[in-house]
DNA sequence: TAGCTCCATAGAATTATGCTATGATTCAAA
DNA sequence: TTTGAATCATAGCATAATTCTATGGAGCTA
């Protein structure tokens, strides 16, 4: 043999695997023209292009150009340049995907919601801000939503709660107290809770927060309350006082715009409960859910003035 | 706010780049349908799989799946395992490009010749080795190839030398010697240096080996050849030496088969010189030049026995 | 020949990658 | 309820890859 052995024989050795960086310095150089421009495009220095090279053309066994008498291609070059630039290409497109995601640009988000009166001003606000994103909504009671975060079905949602639940991220937007209705044609200035135990009532169905509390504080008081009519939205509940069935209650929040109804605070001790946004703690690193989050706290502090 | 910021803070940089490992390692959980199955699909442990695929999320700025009650992948994770397996599939045929290049089971080679019959066995073997490559040939003299050599036209040339030359890779195939081309009308047992130089002669070309071989011959012994023509071509000078205009001399291996004309040898000293393979030192990182030049070395070694 | 440009190599520092060991959480069965 | 198995996350460490600066050699130009 009269060729020499120099470092011929570590070249052919076929070790490592193929890596971006690689391919992204090896398009650089045959877009450049040389090492040197290669280094200067991706902002590197000229002996990390040229090892870099090096190591490529033993991954792929072979060489890939030729340094004399002027940067030339080799065959394999030729076929792993065009096909460089397709995964190249992919690859720019995917980054580029969830930088979308990331800004909000593109994707989707479940919003559960117990109070819509509450929900919507959030929801709004979301739209506003991130037009492109899709919203999803889906109206339940307290138990259910926490039912369909747990199951991933809504990543977010806004509630009713006494107090935030365990094992959830829960970001209370306001604070506000049960009020009684009642039908209009039978006005009163206020009503005790014995009153209301009386009843007659009409509530929501168990899972509804506005029913726990109701419930809870009749047995603080060693009350129980008479149960006209169970309904299972507060549109039923709306019209069962208007048609005078009996009395129900309602978050200040939410009381309905209704000539037949009317609003009256129940007297003594207030029974407060909180908006909530509530989420799984791991779907707060969703930037839709981080975003949705944020921006009904704000629509809270805002209203709140 | 009431919900922690324990390490999602962290979570929600966006740092590093999004690495194919990366990519492999989130294709294989939602494959997997677990981080503990991807592990096994991939060779890797559990915990690599699970800090890369934090990463992952890390660099693409949001939850890719959901870990809890089951597997579930976000939104922006589909968007993501769908363009992963775009890029990953790119880059499997990218490596199985390389793979076949490789083996010669794709590509193509050019070669240079100033020997054709010493030449063609060995390509003979190269073709019978790996069907698949294409081989093109270029006839030229020894400075023709030389110089396409050096601009990267042929990888590989086969060729008469004195000597290997400086600066590139030759491997000595066979040695022959300089013998004496006479008509068939006008035989003889052989012919001195002296004869040849009163010629009259056939020679090729400067830039031809042959020709140099003799010129350095007759000089080394104070003799200057009378030239009675001047041939580009070995085909030209047979014809010429049969038309009778002079004695042309010729490699012994490249004698030629035809009644017409008689090889003698030339008398004294034998003048010899050696088939060679020669390439670029680089262009051995080859693999079509890698094998080319060792089945020419077995095509050689085979005929001397 | 002198100077300039370009590429390759060497050695060192930083960063990635992957492992083992271990803790925490969940699910199912005793 | 409690235990055990399974799954994922974290910590600490070792190895390999990446990238830098410094330097040498080869080719081109004035």
């Amino acid at each position: 043999m009269a060729f020499a052995m120099t470092n011929d024989a570590r070249r052919g050795r076929r070790e490592g695997a193929i890596s971006l960086n690689a391919l992204r310095c090896f398009a650089a150089v045959v877009e450049g023209g040389s090492i040197s421009r290669a280094a200067e495009i991706l902002g590197l220095s000229q002996p990390t292009i040229s090892v870099t090279l090096t190591g490529l053309e033993r991954a792929c066994g072979t060489l890939l150009l030729h340094r004399r008498p002027r940067l030339a291609l080799t065959d394999a070059g030729q076929d792993l340049l065009a096909r460089a630039r397709l995964v190249l290409g992919r690859m720019d497109e995917l980054e580029e995907t969830m930088r979308q995601s990331r800004d909000l640009r593109r994707g989707s988000i479940a919003i559960g919601l117990s109070t819509p009166s509450h929900a919507m001003p959030c929801i709004a606000a979301l739209i506003a801000a991130h037009p492109e994103l899709r919203v999803r909504t889906r109206l339940g009671n307290t138990n259910g939503l926490l039912e369909a975060l747990a199951a991933c079905e809504v990543e977010v949602a806004i509630m009713t709660l006494t107090k935030p639940v365990e094992g959830m991220a829960c970001t209370l937007l306001v604070t506000q107290r049960l009020i009684a209705c009642v039908p209009a044609s039978a006005p009163r200035a206020g009503i005790s809770l014995e009153q209301l135990a009386e009843g007659p009532l009409v509530l929501r169905e168990p899972g509804s927060m506005t029913r726990a509390m109701m419930e809870a504080a009749f047995a603080a008081h060693d009350l129980s309350g008479r149960i006209a009519l169970e309904v299972g939205s507060r549109e039923a509940a709306r019209e069962a006082v208007a048609a005078g069935i009996g009395i129900s209650v309602v978050l200040s929040g939410e009381a309905w715009q209704d000539q037949r109804l009317l609003a009256v605070p129940i007297l003594g001790e207030p029974i407060e409960g909180g908006v909530y946004a509530v989420a799984l703690p791991e779907s707060l690193d969703l930037p839709a859910v981080r975003a949705f989050v944020g921006l009904s706290a704000d629509a809270a502090n805002r209203a709140a003035h």
